[in-house]
DNA sequence: TTGTAGGCGTTATCAG
DNA sequence: CTGATAACGCCTACAA
């Protein structure tokens, strides 16, 4: 039944009657041929169904053409569209995608580099938990794979597709300062392990201090406690005098108003959200949602065009980083009159569930 | 500076004084080997930074320990997450993933599938376009190549991993009637290229037939139409007498309901809307949405499982199809009273944006 | 216990 | 124009 064995140059040549070189001449459009041996090789390549091995191509050509690429996790969408560019860009120019995911385990992402690197991908596009303290990314630069690295801020001397995190965060900070609200609360999932969060936070925090407005608190919830509605309204309930927050991420922005719901409280009267990364649902939603919008496509689509440069030798540095754009939403207001007053003897942040972290900026 | 060659098996031979053979034996644990030469062989590795090459082996050993894994897109997140199953399964068992997506386009598939064979790999994991005409597929699967589907409901004797869309279809018609629904549709994205969808409408329809109902009205969606709520809005307005809605995914419930709002409208007084997928997102909502509960996830684990055992020349078998779960939501309910009473001259369904297609039941 | 040599599929070189 | 042949990195008989 099945014909087990793969059909390989040597097969074609044979059946044409002549040297492997020739066959390889003419199915590669390289050197001179007769139009007689053009003629038989390729009708017995035609018939035999041949296709060339990337395998032996790649051993003897010393390019594999496959790129590797490691992100978090595919279940999170915005890795996932990144792919997905990276993909479309990289398809394009005849290279292949190997993937990996770390499931934000900064062991496992060392790891998956060396696996990476052993399969001889001829560069690597990267989100990493902890690049810098990457013992195989570093060796991986040293013997001088290209590297290009998405979504983290520039680092160390690599290369990265990214949007402002700090900035960003700045420009949340300000619109919820002009609004009014003094009381604010940074929530984030896997804070240690997001370089990202951090530096939204760090921005966050900075524009608070700059405007001479109290800190905000900083919230980092478990993983059980962002997907529980219940027990993120029991979080938000110890945080009397809180009038808005900023969500690292707009699943959690999202969460976050289900469990205002649940305490019969309303977003934004009660209490204002804003997410970040601005996926297409929540322009979608009854009470759309306030955001701050990037590109994870793009982000993708750059990261891989950055590589493709390097890849050809072309003279490559940092772009800028892509722009973000603060979608208003209806999840953004000026809070009560009564709550600028309530608690305001109390002191803020309040100190529970509060966590302390070296920051970008001190 | 950089070290731009890499080091072999032979290098590392070279500085442990030894041969190649005992190297790879030392490094492999295959063979017997002196305690001296281990000692000093492993030392050289380490020293070296030696590891072994991926291309290397699998030239030599037939096996290239990659599996092939293509999908439409992975921006959608039901088909991302289901590849996030599918890697941790195979990472575990020491295979990479070589992915590749298709924008929804049958040559592209078909294409997909040469690439991903031309780099020998040792199995497929697959959700196509269109499989049944797949001149690539059907060469894969003669040359004994092992494939796995997802998604795609039992087909020609390939092994799929997939829930049992007609059933969960019908199973949306069996409550869109016990409520007293009469006027319904489906509305989905890419009817032609999905069987998935094309097997929903079918149970829907046959649901409906079989309870002496009218035919739900099946309306196609541009990508423009199914992004833009006032586009769709317009859509729906053409359709007098409508009471439930049936959308082949949750975004497109969504979207519904962001365009019935544009009309004036409330969901579920004067329409009900049900999706499909059970993505998280829909519970945390204003208004959770109903819709069938699916674990793409565990979709891709049963497919990545299912091919590890026809890799190890396992029995392999179809497993029935994964479980569904309609959640109830809030979008769901009785439709008015006067509903029922208009337009109940007209004809349904209307006979605009219909379409016709050969459906798996006629 | 060890080393040599052949072969996996390809391309490049170099004589014919 | 053509066809042996030598790599490429690895494993594994087979011979020592």
């Amino acid at each position: 039944m099945e014909s087990r064995q793969k059909i390989t140059i040597k097969d074609v040549a044979r059946k044409a009657g002549c040297g492997i070189a020739t066959a390889s001449r003419v199915l590669n459009n390289s050197g001179p041929t007769s139009a007689d041996a053009r003629e038989r090789v390729k009708k017995a390549a035609q018939d035999l169904g041949f296709s060339f091995s990337a395998i032996g191509r790649a051993l003897q050509g010393g390019r594999s053409m496959t790129i590797g690429c490691l992100v978090p996790s595919l279940a999170n969408p915005v890795f996932a569209e990144a792919v997905q560019g990276v993909q479309e860009v990289l398809s394009g120019a005849g290279y292949q995608l190997l993937i990996s995911s770390s499931n934000y385990d900064g062991d496992a992402d060392n790891e998956a580099i060396v696996t990476l690197t052993a399969k001889e991908v001829d560069g690597l596009i990267l989100t990493m938990v902890g690049p810098e303290r990457s013992a195989a990314l570093k060796q991986a630069r040293a013997r001088g794979l290209p590297v290009s690295l998405m979504f983290h801020d520039p680092l160390d001397g690599f290369l990265t597709a990214h949007v402002d995190n700090f900035e960003a965060a700045r420009e949340v900070a300000r619109r919820f300062a002009d609004l009014g609200h003094t009381r604010t609360a940074f929530l984030s999932l896997r804070f240690a392990s997001s370089d990202r969060s951090r530096n939204r936070y760090a921005g966050f925090h900075a524009e608070c201090r700059a405007r001479g407005l109290p800190d905000p608190a900083l919230i980092e919830l478990t993983e059980a406690e962002a997907n529980d509605p219940e027990l993120l309204a029991g979080i938000l309930a110890t945080l009397g005098g809180l009038t808005a927050i900023f969500a690292s991420n707009d699943f959690l922005a999202i969460a976050v108003q289900k469990a205002t719901r649940l305490m019969g409280k309303n977003v934004p009267q009660d209490l204002s959200v804003v997410g970040f990364d601005g996926i297409e649902i929540g322009r979608l939603l009854d009470m759309p949602l306030a955001t701050i919008e990037t590109a994870p496509d793009a982000m993708g689509r750059q990261a891989a065009q950055t590589l493709l440069n390097m890849l050809q030798g072309d003279a490559c540095v940092q772009r800028p980083p892509l722009p973000f754009h603060f979608r208003a939403g209806a999840t953004l207001a000026r809070p009560r009159a009564e709550s600028r007053d309530d608690d305001q003897g109390a002191t803020w942040p309040p100190s529970v569930h509060s966590l302390k972290t070296d920051l970008k900026q001190g």
